[in-house]
RNA sequence: CGGGGUGUAGCGCAGCCUGGUAGCGCACUUGCUUUGGGAGCAAGUUGUCGGGGGUUCGAAUCCCUCCACCCCGACCA
C-alpha cells in the first residue's frame, strides 16, 4: 500500500474521552472513530487489522469443521419468549418495535435463532454432529460502555453453536472448539491462557475462557506455578486451611474503637496483623439476613457466594435489615451475641479455622478481640468457600501455589447441554427411533475486542506494536528526502516492489513528509518492521532495518534488503 | 439506577464568575524556505458557542428546561 493512496489520519492528541491505552491509540492512529457511546466506526486502517483477525478466526473454524452461516441481527421477540430470555436477559437486551408494533430485538447472541434452525433442519442423528458459526455484529446495551472497543455496546463476535446426539459427542465438539481457539490465539501472536470459568447465567457442564494477558485487564486469573491449573478468580477454589483450628489462648474482651469501622483501621489501632481480623458482610437471600465472615485481608467472592446453599440470588442487606438482624451498625459487626433465629452465620473456610480473632461487637465504636468459635459464640451455621484466592494460596489441584495475573476475556466456550433445545422443542430422531433434544455447545470470540486486547498487550509510549499476523501492513519502507534524491526514491520504490513481489504486505511512505512525521506515524500505527532508506546510507550501499521493538537499526546492504526482511518475518 | 462533571472549529483547550464585534495551539489551504525524529515565515479557511425557552437594548456568558457525552459508584460493613 502507498501512503499517498491510503487514508492516514493520525492525531497528536487523543480525544479527551479516551481512558485506556488501546482506545487512545486506536483513536490517535485513526483506526476507529466514535459515533456514539460504545458505538464505533472502523476506518480503513482499523478495518485491515479487523479483517485479518476475522480471517484467522474463520480459517480455524473452517479447519475445525464448523460451517459458516449468517443469522439475522434483528430477531422476533417470540423466539426469545420461548426460552424466557425476552424478560430474563435484562436491560442489556436492545428491544425494538416495527411499524406494526411487533416486538423485535437486536441480537446480543444467537442461541435462539440457531436452535430454531436446528429444530427445523436437523431431523436425524445421522446428520450430527453439526456446528454452525457466524461472524457478525452484536449489540448489548451495556450499563456503562467504556474502554473503547474492549467494552463496546456494538461489537463484532464470532459465535458458533454445536449440535450433538449425546453428551459424549457434545464434549468432543467442545474439545474441538477449545483446540481451535488455542490455534487462533497462537496464530494471532498473542500471549493468552485458557482458564476454567464460571458457567454463569448461561449454565452448562463445562466452560473455559480465553484470556489475553495484559496488566490493564479487568479479569483476574489464578494459575498454579507447578501445574496446568488456571481459573478465573471468580471460580478458583480456596482450599480449607491444612492445619486444624488452634485452641484458644486469649480471653475474649471488648474494647472501644471509636470511629474505626474497617478491619484495616482496627488492626492499625491495636497493632495487630490484618490477618487476625474478621469482617462481616451482610446479605439478604431467601427472606433471611445472612452474616458472611471473611478474614480481614481477604475479599468476598460474589460468584462463589451465590453458589452457597440458601444464598442463590442474594443481594446486599439494607441498613435497616442490618440493624434489625445484627443489633449493630455496619462497620462494627461480628458473630458474637447474635440472635441466630434472626440471622444465619456463613463463615469462610479460613475464618472457620481461626482462633483468638478480632471482630465487631455489634455495637457502634466497639470491637472484640480474642474471639473463639464454640467458646464465645456458636459454631457457624454454614462453612463455605466464599473468598477470592490470593497469591500464595495452595493450588486447588494440590500442585504448587497460586499466582494471579490480569487478563482480557476474548473467547469463551460453553458445554451447554439441553437448556435451549429443551426449551424450544428442538429434537432429532435418535438411533432407537425416539425423539431426543440436541446436546448443544456454544463458543464465542469477541473479534473487535481481540484488536483492543492485542494493543493493550503490545504497545509502548510511541504507539502500537502489532504482532505480525495482526499488523495492517507488515513492513514500512520509509524514504528520507525522496523528492530531493532520485537515488533514494528509486531504491525505495524498487525495494517496495520487491517486497510486494515476495508476497509481503509492504507499505511505502511516499507522501513526501518530513522524516519525523513518517517515523512517528509508522510507530504510532504500529507497523512492526521498517526499512529506512536515505542518501546517507546509500553512499555506503546500505539501508536501515529496525523492528518496532528493536532499540537500534541494523544496517543491511541494499541489494539484500528484501531477503533480509523476508528472513526476519519468518521468525 | 444514584452521584459528580463536561458540551465553544476536525482534535486539544481558553473565554463564562463580573453580559458588549468568538479566541489560542494542532490540523487544513496557498506561497516561499526547509528536509535523518511530529519544521519556519507569511497569508488564509473552518463555529447553529449541544437544542429549546426565558431575562435583557444586548446572552457563549445569567435563569429554566431538554439532550448528548465522560467519570465515579452499584458492595467489601
Amino acid at each position: 500500500m502507498r501512503a499517498s493512496q491510503f487514508y492516514i489520519a493520525t492525531l497528536k492528541e487523543a480525544p479527551a474521552e479516551a481512558d485506556v491505552t488501546s482506545q487512545k491509540l486506536m483513536l490517535r492512529s485513526g483506526m476507529i472513530k466514535k459515533l456514539s457511546s460504545g458505538i464505533y466506526s472502523w476506518l480503513p486502517l482499523g478495518l485491515v487489522t479487523l479483517r485479518k483477525t476475522e480471517q484467522i478466526v474463520r480459517e480455524e473454524m473452517d479447519r475445525a469443521g464448523a460451517l459458516e452461516v449468517i443469522m439475522p441481527p434483528v430477531q422476533p421477540a417470540e423466539l426469545w419468549q420461548e426460552t424466557g430470555r425476552w424478560d430474563k436477559f435484562g436491560p442489556q437486551l436492545l428491544k425494538i418495535r416495527d411499524r406494526h408494533e411487533r416486538d423485535f430485538l437486536f441480537g446480543p447472541t444467537h442461541e435462539e435463532p440457531v436452535t430454531d434452525i436446528a429444530r427445523k433442519e436437523l431431523r436425524s442423528y445421522r446428520q450430527l454432529p453439526v456446528n454452525f458459526y457466524q461472524i457478525q455484529t452484536k449489540f448489548r446495551d451495556e450499563i456503562r460502555p467504556r474502554f473503547g472497543v474492549l467494552r463496546a455496546r456494538e461489537f463484532s463476535m464470532k459465535d458458533a453453536y454445536s449440535f450433538d446426539a449425546d453428551e459424549a459427542g457434545m464434549l468432543r465438539s467442545y474439545q474441538k472448539m477449545f483446540d481451535a481457539y488455542v490455534r487462533i490465539f497462537t496464530r494471532l501472536g498473542l500471549k493468552f491462557r485458557p482458564v476454567a470459568a464460571d458457567t454463569g447465567e448461561i449454565g452448562g457442564l463445562a466452560s473455559h475462557e480465553f484470556q489475553v494477558l495484559a496488566d490493564s485487564g479487568e479479569d483476574q486469573i489464578a494459575y498454579s506455578n507447578a501445574s496446568e491449573y488456571a481459573a478465573n478468580i471468580e471460580q478458583a477454589e480456596a482450599l480449607a486451611p491444612a492445619s486444624p483450628r488452634a485452641a484458644p489462648t486469649e480471653p475474649m474482651r471488648k474494647n472501644p474503637t471509636p470511629g474505626t469501622s474497617t478491619c484495616e483501621g482496627v488492626a492499625r489501632l491495636w497493632n495487630e496483623p490484618l490477618s487476625r481480623t474478621v469482617k462481616a458482610i451482610l446479605l439478604y437471600a431467601n427472606h433471611r439476613v445472612h452474616m458472611l465472615l471473611i478474614r480481614g485481608d481477604h475479599t468476598l467472592n460474589e460468584v462463589k457466594t451465590g453458589k452457597v446453599h440458601g444464598l442463590k440470588g442474594w443481594r446486599w442487606a439494607s441498613d435497616e435489615e442490618i440493624l434489625a438482624a445484627a443489633d449493630g451498625p455496619a462497620g462494627y459487626l461480628g458473630p458474637v451475641g447474635l440472635d441466630r433465629s434472626k440471622i444465619t452465620v456463613v463463615a469462610d473456610r479460613t475464618v472457620a479455622a481461626m482462633s483468638d480473632f478480632i471482630c465487631g461487637a455489634n455495637e457502634k465504636d466497639f470491637h472484640i478481640r480474642g474471639v473463639n468459635w464454640g467458646r464465645d459464640c456458636p459454631e457457624p451455621d454454614i462453612v463455605a468457600d466464599i473468598r477470592n484466592v490470593i497469591p500464595g494460596d495452595p493450588s486447588p489441584d494440590g500442585k504448587g501455589t497460586l499466582a494471579i495475573v490480569r487478563g482480557i476475556e476474548v473467547g469463551h466456550v460453553f458445554a451447554l447441554g439441553r437448556r435451549y433445545s429443551e426449551a424450544m422443542g428442538a429434537t432429532f430422531t435418535a438411533e432407537d427411533g425416539t425423539a431426543k433434544p440436541f446436546e448443544m455447545g456454544c463458543y464465542g470470540i469477541g473479534v473487535t475486542r481481540i484488536v483492543g486486547a492485542a494493543i493493550e498487550q503490545n504497545h509502548d509510549d510511541k504507539g502500537i506494536i502489532w504482532p505480525d499476523p495482526m499488523a495492517p501492513f507488515t513492513v514500512a519502507v520509509i524514504p528520507m528526502g525522496a523528492n530531493k534524491s532520485e537515488a533514494v526514491k528509486e531504491a525505495a520504490e524498487k525495494l517496495y516492489a520487491g517486497l510486494l513481489a515476495a508476497g509481503i504486505e509492504a507499505f511505502i511512505d511516499d507522501r513526501g513528509e518530513r522524516p519525523g512525521v513518517m517515523l512517528a506515524d509508522q510507530e504510532l500505527v504500529g507497523i512492526p518492521h521498517r526499512v529506512v532508506i536515505g542518501e546517507r546510507g546509500l553512499k555506503e550501499g546500505v539501508v536501515e532495518y529496525q523492528h518496532r521493538r528493536d532499540a537500534e537499526a541494523t544496517k543491511v546492504p541494499l541489494a539484500q534488503a528484501a531477503a533480509f526482511v523476508k528472513e526476519r518475518l519468518a521468525r
